[in-house]
DNA sequence: ATCCCGATATCGCGATACGATATCAGTATT
DNA sequence: AATACTGATATCGTATCGCGATATCGGGAT
């Protein structure tokens, strides 16, 4: 089975949204991401919260949220430290390889 | 070890080449990739060749050059089309979570 | 208690990244 | 024409990752 190109960017995504939203658990991000035409495995997704949790860019704090037990992750310092490395590593990239947009 | 957030966008990164120059060999990518401050590992660069090639999205031809043996990658119309089709999905991945820059 | 359901977790396996190491083929040197 | 040199390409080993499928977990309703 083929794994799309961008497949990995899911990090950078998960990291945006709990730099941006303040606070964000699992089933927000698939969501959000699914408006945008994507759609997350949970099998990627969780353990990828949990990276990042466990790298120290993410914190997590449970919460019971509309009958729900959610987990929510909000972004460290290093975590915002690491977006910003991220995107300009990224705008480098894609200054260079979308040439012409 | 810790694998780079944009580990992966290396396919982009070489698609891109194969179709803006024309033809390119796996020492120029490295070359090029290495002048953006990125390093490519052969262990990296050279089995992603092969494997866009067996996708159908570049095509191989040998030959010497500078007296080296060289193998000269150039894009199919399908990598074009790959290439295309990644550079929407990234523009608008690229779209949101670079909001503000 | 039991069932329901959405959120979270895990499993299994193929795909990938990548440093290290090897191989391979021209060229120059002898 | 054998050898050494050099840059290009290939492979190996291993840890990481992606992801569909499946399981678990817990609050609320019945």
């Amino acid at each position: 089975m083929e794994r799309e190109f961008f497949a990995g960017f899911i990090k950078i995504h998960i990291l945006y949204h709990a730099v941006h939203e303040g606070e964000i658990c699992g089933s927000d991000i698939a969501r959000e991401i699914a408006t945008h035409g994507y759609n997350v495995s949970p099998g990627t997704l969780y353990p990828t919260l949990h990276r990042l949790e466990k790298m120290g860019y993410l914190r997590m704090t449970e919460r019971v949220e509309g009958g729900r037990r959610r987990k929510y992750y909000h972004a460290t310092p290093a975590g915002r430290k690491a977006l910003e490395k991220a995107r300009v590593k990224i705008k480098e990239l894609v200054d260079e390889v979308m040439e012409g947009d």
